[in-house]
DNA sequence: ATGGATTTGTCCGTATGTATG
DNA sequence: TCATACATACGGACAAATCCA
């Protein structure tokens, strides 16, 4: 990189170049842990600019955690273990579809936690708009028409590159279908897999999307017990199903984070018996204390494994763009089946094209990262917010990644009471014994979601929780 | 040179004399390299003139490597050494913004008619882009939150109001399920109908997208004999199915418009056996000789008809905006089925709110009307050219409605063939007997779209596919 | 130890290229 | 063509933190 005055750069901003540089010499070392950067004016001086940019430069990395401001003192580079940081995103979209219209129904919640709800006020919305404009102007009507109805093709290949790096998905752009709803995408799955089995083996508790697809495609569902590492691989092999569907990064709704040692023991069931494991990744991007596990997928040279993934929770539901990664062997029948029905694209070539733009020149990346610190000081705030009110009163289930934790009372009321008092006062939680196929836990569960809600409302939010439900508390 | 503004130029633009000034003062080396000129600002005030004139003159010089941006620094003049290099940079760089867009450039066919190619000339982009900037702005963001997953309230109003007023379809927004796919939609009928009946009657030929999504949930297909009204009653009644699927205003592929009558004995026969008609009526906006016919779906109070639209063919594909119109007994059947699977919206609500304000300024009629003429004109002209050059040697089928017709004609060779052949001269045709579910007809039968060539490609293709054809005909 | 000088993060007003309508 | 909005870049002001005689 030339920061010169008088290099040619007529491209890039000068702050996104130093902002670059830096983020380079931090992820490969070259800057240490608790190192001091440069003053702005230090480093303004040297590049023989002025402090404007990189200050911004600063300022960036600050939001995407890479470095802190310490007053009057300098920058320093955080440590790595604060770094990745991170609740991983839960994949959970539960809206509460009880009611016709999410619209319509505007009880508005004083304290939101609701589950799927997320942080739009750092969206780039400038951003997003000047590449949309990029991308659609009049010389691109014939974006209009129809494209590619597996997704853009520049847009997978963006996607293949995202998830090797972020997630060590192993994939081509060939691999990848894309679709504006998972409902379809599970529903082509469901359909593609006819031949391969009638029966799906699913963890207990889980997000109902997938078991209820394959369920009402005609496959029979067979919920698995769960322990602490997650779905029991035991009870999987006697089972004999050969399709298992799993959220190994973050479970919903209890938050299990599988570990490695037992991803790698399905990945042997799935060899063993040609079987398919569907790992449902939605979210994996958010980690909170240490470093995100790398996917089932990627684990080990594989051909059984279905990667599902997509931009509502990371990005924003609107764009209406999700994808599969489906193994080699699955690629022809996902086109036959496509041909068969006369599948078109489902997601706007638009939206693809600007979110390829978005991807490409790296905002993805940052937004991403600048989320990542902004869920986990919310999620660190809610944490201390129920050990300060509850105290050992609670306890709290699957706090290390995903946009919500599972709150765990003792109560005689049921939890339908319990959320319903709280709606009262303008709380909004869930209860979550709902997601459980058959029999329920002992204590009650609630699903507590911190994505949108404002941080100084959080404390706020539990300190008036607790104080309602006080009477009713063992 | 004069650049005062009083001065009298009246062949000559300002922003090329400008550029022609500064151009010599950089040859002649009274402005030398890494020189900055003047901002635009204080260059235009200089010459009293708007900023304008001065930006295009120095995106001129850029683009001709006389000078470089250095964003938000200003204009430099270049090193000489670079400027030759730069001097075929910027040819480059012309020609690649001079071509539209890299996805559309398949220059392999030149006489396209293809069935599904609509015209995008006159798509009102800049209107479209205008209400897409009220619609999404930093106020809104929280229309990139998920919405109602049956589709906006505000379209799915419009949308009812359209239906009355074009289709004389009569329903509530709330019959009325958006999606971003065909195939999704059917789907959901498919399993929201499933405990209705096992099996569904089908036009015989037909678009696959119906019947086979139908059949990969589960149905068994029944293909129906037609004659010239459409789907023969007398069959349907025999073969004791109670779902049956038409596309009444303009049959694909054969373009029959079923008359009145047909379609009151059919509602009469949904009423008795308690069944369900779904109407497809993609296309049914486009008549050409009468005034349309109006749905079924409207024709008598009824609450046997399902009618699916969309905006593909009448606005553009990439909205991905279709819908169903469900009778009142089906609709909580779909929440139901919508909430099991935990159904999201699968359009976004950004080009629904775009295409809710398009259709409320009367955008949306205008494009229509004039697009019917613009399509009516096409078809004449197609008409005309076949029956210039094929004489009595082809006859035209299903030509009043619609973006394409179904010429027929004797020869011993092969639709495939012939198909080939046409390609090879560059003529892009579709042979018509794949949508025949069992025997095909004795005939030859292409599919010849007239949406997407240009008017005046139209006599000029049908000559040369006579021309080429003459030795193969009968 | 201390007070002044320096450095530093932070904030602000102005100028500029770019995009929009 | 003009006018406007916006993000960036420049340079300076200020107070807190740090350093040094």
């Amino acid at each position: 990189m030339n920061l010169l005055p008088n290099s040619t750069m007529s491209k890039s901003y000068l702050h996104t170049e130093i902002y670059e540089k830096i983020k380079q010499d931090i992820i490969s070392g070259k800057l240490r842990e608790q190192t001091r950067l440069a003053s702005i004016r230090k480093h303004a001086e040297f590049l023989a600019v002025s402090t404007t940019p990189v200050e911004m430069a600063y300022r960036q990395l600050i939001a995407e955690g890479f470095i802190e401001s310490r007053p009057r003192r300098g920058f320093f580079v955080v440590k790595m273990s604060e770094m990745y940081r991170n609740l991983d995103m839960a994949q959970v979209q539960y809206l509460d579809s009880s009611l016709p219209t999410l619209q319509a129904q505007k009880p508005e919640y004083i304290y939101d936690f609701h589950m799927s709800k997320i942080d739009f006020a750092y969206f780039p919305i400038q951003e997003w708009k000047r590449l949309l404009n990029q991308v659609f102007n009049p010389e691109s009507v014939d974006m209009l028409f129809y494209g590619d109805p597996q997704g853009e093709p520049g847009l997978r290949s963006e996607i293949t590159n995202y998830l090797y790096q972020f997630r060590g998905v192993n994939c081509q752009a060939d691999n990848i279908v894309i679709g504006a709803e998972q409902h379809l995408l599970i529903h082509i799955l469901g359909q593609i897999l006819k031949d391969h089995s009638d029966c799906v083996a699913v963890e207990n508790p889980a997000y109902p999307l997938v078991y209820n697809t394959f369920q009402t495609t005609g496959y029979q569902i067979y919920p698995m017990p769960m322990d602490a590492g997650g779905l029991d691989p035991t009870a999987l092999k006697a089972s004999h199903a050969r399709i298992v569907s799993i959220s190994p990064s973050h479970q919903f709704p209890v938050g299990t984070v599988m570990p490695v040692s037992r991803r790698l023991e399905l990945l042997e069931w799935a060899k063993e018996v040609d079987g398919f494991i569907i790992e449902d990744d939605y979210g994996g991007e958010f980690r909170y204390q240490d470093k995100p596990v790398p996917s089932l997928q990627g684990l080990l040279p594989n051909d059984n494994v279905i990667y599902l993934g997509g931009f509502s929770q990371v990005l924003a539901p609107d764009i209406c763009i999700h994808y599969m990664v489906l193994p080699d062997k699955l690629v022809p029948l996902y086109h036959q089946y496509r041909r068969k029905v006369m599948m078109e694209g489902s997601s706007s070539r638009i939206h693809q094209n600007t979110l390829e733009l978005f991807m490409k020149n790296g905002s993805f990346e940052r937004h991403i990262r600048r989320m990542r610190n902004v869920y986990r000081k919310k999620n660190r705030e809610l944490l201390t917010a129920i050990q300060q009110h509850f105290k050992n009163k609670a306890t709290v289930i699957g706090a290390s990644a995903g946009l919500h934790v599972i709150l765990q009372i003792h109560s005689h009321w049921s939890e339908e009471d319990l959320t319903a008092i709280a709606r009262k006062e303008g709380i909004r939680i869930s209860p979550a014994t709902g997601f459980y196929l058959d029999e329920t836990p002992g204590q009650k569960q609630f699903i507590v979601g911190f994505g949108g809600i404002k941080l100084n409302c959080i404390n706020e939010g539990i300190g008036l929780l607790h104080h309602i439900w006080t009477p009713m508390l063992q």
